[in-house]
DNA sequence: TATTGTTATACTCTATAACTATA
DNA sequence: TATAGTTATAGAGTATAACAATA
């Protein structure tokens, strides 16, 4: 059904889903996807992901803090991170000195949980990458990342439409 | 840059956020989010340029078939259709054999608009790739193609997760 | 009055099931 | 009975505004 396939898929190519940035959003989605997928067994979504390994690397934030971080709505983080303070991952901490905010800290299981992650993250990465070699991984994590420098994208942050320096509020 | 394997963002790196994976859904979310914004002032959605893209492969299909071809499901593309068909750049014709299914057609609108689409996703795609040369993009695509391939992707079927061979029917 | 976390609300996208009109 | 298109509905995911407690 669709035509012959034209001999190279360049950025030239007649047709635009054989570009570079429609392949990008296909596998991309896939990707997450995929991802998401391999997170389900183990109760996680990957929002969820996010503030574990943020936690992690920053242990005590407040709800506002990581949701600057992560750029996440304050609102929605609620939810979450009462889904997984449920879980036994995270638990807020009151804070001696502002009894308005909390203090947010992984658990010993949430650091287990990180853990069981990042396997799962590494099982991603090699089924998703399984036609390319070790240095074709290496090349094309090079250009995805000179890609996302360029677009001002913030490192670690996956909601990909988020611009490092755009502010929450909207306008800046 | 010139440092061996292991240091910085590669596959084996601490960090997953770094790993090609990672890369992948946060580029390719950041690309669809971007070819949306461009396509907003042309009164389009993504899903509408799949659309018109598909007619034009394949002039007079159903509306099963277009669903079946894009992955969409039907109920779905009822109200894609009627808002392209109000925008005049669609018609739905009656079959004369069965009077029960449309065979849709792009008008001359519908085709210009195409056109117009085209000249958009070339703009996007040379501000996207910007930090990449001509080569690199088609090294870049390469490795793109590539992995689709062995992960089963349908050639321009945008919904990543959706592959191959696999059923209309979701999971849950 | 400003800030932190929360609740309530709305809007989009997507998926499922029920309905109609033909066949 | 089966099929094509449609309608209605429900569930995620996400953004906005109003609110209570505290500062």
């Amino acid at each position: 059904m669709a035509r012959p396939r034209a001999t190279s898929a360049t950025p030239n190519s007649p047709d635009p889903s054989a570009w570079p940035a429609f392949l990008l959003s296909q596998v991309g989605a896939h990707s997450a996807g995929r991802f998401a997928d391999r997170l389900a067994p183990l109760g996680l979504k990957p929002p969820h992901a996010g503030i574990l390994r943020a936690l992690d690397r920053a242990d005590g934030l407040s709800q506002q803090a990581l949701g600057e971080a992560l750029g996440t709505f304050p609102s929605r983080l609620v939810a979450l991170l009462d889904e997984l303070e449920e879980r036994g991952l995270v638990e807020r901490r009151d804070r001696p000195g502002d009894r308005r905010s909390y203090a947010l800290h992984l658990t010993d299981a949430g650091r287990e949980a990180l853990q069981q992650l990042v396997r799962v993250a590494r099982q991603h990465q090699d089924d998703l990458c399984a036609a390319l070699d070790e240095s074709e991984r290496e090349q094309l994590a090079g250009y995805l990342r000179r890609i996302a420098e360029q677009q001002r994208l913030a490192p670690g942050i996956h909601p990909g439409w988020k611009l490092l320096g755009e502010g929450r509020s909207g306008k800046s």
